[in-house]
DNA sequence: GCTGGTTACATTGTGTACAATGCAAAGGCT
DNA sequence: AGCCTTTGCATTGTACACAATGTAACCAGC
C-alpha cells in the first residue's frame, strides 16, 4: 500500500519543485555548478541573504547547502564570517590529487573484481554521454560528466565508503581542474576511459589499474601547478588564514 | 536559558571555547560519546526535541551536530523520519576497515618523510594519555584516544585530505569497535603504537609500514565479524533492541 | 596628517513559531 | 473478525525574528 518509492537518488540536479526534501540538493547543484563553471570565481562571498533572495529560499535552506558545500571542499566557511568560494592553493592541489590517485587505484582494482555487466553497460553510457557534451563544447558540464564516470566505477567496485570519498575528491579536483587547467583541449579523454573500462571488462587488473594511473598522470599533466597563478595564491594564502592554525608560509 | 542538568562527565577538550560557535561541537562531540560508550545502542532514534531539552539548546545547534554525525557515518539521517545511531553491518564494517588500512599505510609513509620532531613529541604524549585512560578502565574514552592518536600521526603526515578522511573513517570504526568487540582486554595497544612511533623518529619507512599493518591485523583480530550478519541496516533499525543489548543477536 | 577609539551598519548565529509530513490508533465497512 | 479508511498526534522541515559578532566609517586626539 504505502508505497516507499523514495527517489533519493544521488543528486540528479533536475527535480526542482519537489517542493519538500530537495530544495537544498537543488541549491547545492546550482552553486556548485556556478564554482565549477567558474562564474564564481574563488574568493567570491556568498552571502546568505543574497542566494536566498535569487533561490527564493530562506537562509536556512542555503546553509545547509554551503555546510554540504564546504564538507565537500568547495566552500570555505569561516564562522561568523561567511562562506567564500574555495581557492585551493598548488600545494593544497598536489595533496589532493596524491589522495585521489591512491582511491582511484583502489576503486579499479575492486571495479575488476566486482563489476557486474550492466554496471559496464551503464559506464559505456557514460563515456558516450560524456563525449557528446565534449561535442557541444560544455565546459562545466564536461568536467562534471567526467567526475560522474569515476563515481560510476565507484559504484561499481562496491565500497561505498570509497565511493563518499571519491565524490568528495571529484568535487575538489574538479574545481582544481576549472582553475588550473591550462589548455582545454583534451580535458578527460574519452578514449582513456573507455580503454579502462575494457580491462575492467576482461578482468584484467594489472592492466587496469596502470590504464587508470596513466590517466590520472594525463589529468596532472594538464595543471599549471607549478606557481604561475601569483596573484590567484597569495589570494589563496590570506583567505586560509584561521584562528588557530599557526602555521603561516608554510611552503615546501 | 536556564543551565539544564549536565549528564556530561568530561569536559571535552575545548581549548579555546569562544563561548558561542562552538555550542554545536560540544553537542556533537557528547552525541559522539554517548554512542561509543554505547549509552546509545544502534538504531536508538534520536529526537531533535528530545535532546535540545537534555542540552538546553534549540533543535537548530542540535540539527547541525546530528548532520555532522551523520556525514561521518555514525548517525543514519532519514528525510522526514529523525536520525538514528548508525548500525553497520559486517560487509559494511569490512568496506570501512579495508579503507582505513589503506589510507593508515598511506599516512605511515607520509610520516616517515614529514612528521617534525615536537609531532613525536606529542605522539608519545599521546600515547601515555591513552595508557592512563585504559589504567582507569574507561573503555569509551580509550577508544577515543586510540582514535586520537591516529588522527595525529595523520596530521604529523601533512596531508589534509588524508586527515579528513580519517576523522570519518575512525568515527565509524570506532563505532564498530564499540558493537563489535569480542574481549575488551587489550583494544588499541599502546605498545604497538609506542613501536610505530619509534619506527617513524627513525624514518624506516618499511618496518614503520609493516608496524601499522600489524596494528590493524590486531585491530581485526578482536573483531567478530562473523556469524552476527544484520543482513541489512535498514531491517536492523525495524528491531526493537532493548536499550544495553549489544552482544550477538543470534539471528542469523 | 596619521593613529587610535568609538559608533553605526551589515552579516552571521540562534531561537522559536508555523507548516508539512509520517505514524498510529480508532472506527466503519465488507 | 479482519482490513481499509480516516483522523489525530508527534516529529521533522522551513521561514522568520532577534541577538551576537565582525567590519568599516567617522571623529577625536596626538
Amino acid at each position: 500500500m504505502n508505497e516507499q518509492l523514495q527517489p533519493l537518488k544521488k543528486q540528479t540536479r533536475e527535480g526542482k519543485s519537489t517542493r519538500s526534501g530537495t530544495q537544498d540538493d537543488v541549491v547545492y547543484a546550482h552553486i556548485f555548478d556556478a564554482i565549477l563553471e567558474q562564474r564564481l570565481a574563488p574568493g567570491t562571498k556568498l552571502s546568505e541573504e543574497a542566494l536566498g533572495e535569487i533561490f527564493g529560499v530562506s537562509r536556512t535552506i542555503i546553509r545547509r547547502a554551503l555546510s554540504r558545500l564546504a564538507h565537500e571542499g568547495v566552500v570555505l566557511l569561516r564562522p561568523n564570517r561567511g562562506a567564500v568560494v574555495a581557492s585551493p592553493g598548488a600545494e593544497e592541489a598536489r595533496q589532493i590529487f596524491y589522495v585521489r590517485r591512491m582511491i582511484e587505484r583502489a576503486i579499479t582494482e575492486l571495479a575488476c573484481k566486482n563489476a557486474k555487466p550492466e554496471q559496464i553497460v551503464a559506464l559505456r553510457q557514460m563515456v558516450i554521454d560524456e563525449r557528446d557534451c565534449f561535442a557541444r563544447g560544455d565546459r562545466g558540464m564536461g568536467i562534471r560528466l567526467s567526475g560522474e564516470f569515476h563515481l560510476k566505477l565507484a559504484e561499481a567496485a562496491g565500497n561505498l565508503t570509497l565511493l563518499g570519498f571519491l565524490r568528495s575528491l571529484i568535487s575538489q579536483t574538479s574545481l582544481i581542474i576549472a582553475l588550473y587547467e591550462s589548455n582545454s583541449r583534451t580535458h578527460c579523454s574519452d578514449a582513456e576511459h573507455d580503454q579502462v573500462i575494457d580491462a575492467i571488462e576482461a578482468g584484467n587488473v594489472e592492466v587496469a589499474v596502470d590504464l587508470m594511473m596513466r590517466h590520472m598522470d594525463s589529468v596532472d599533466a594538464k595543471l599549471n601547478l607549478d606557481g604561475e597563478t601569483a596573484s590567484d595564491d597569495l589570494h589563496a594564502v590570506f583567505s586560509h588564514l584561521l584562528p588557530g592554525s599557526k602555521k603561516k608560509a608554510a611552503s615546501r
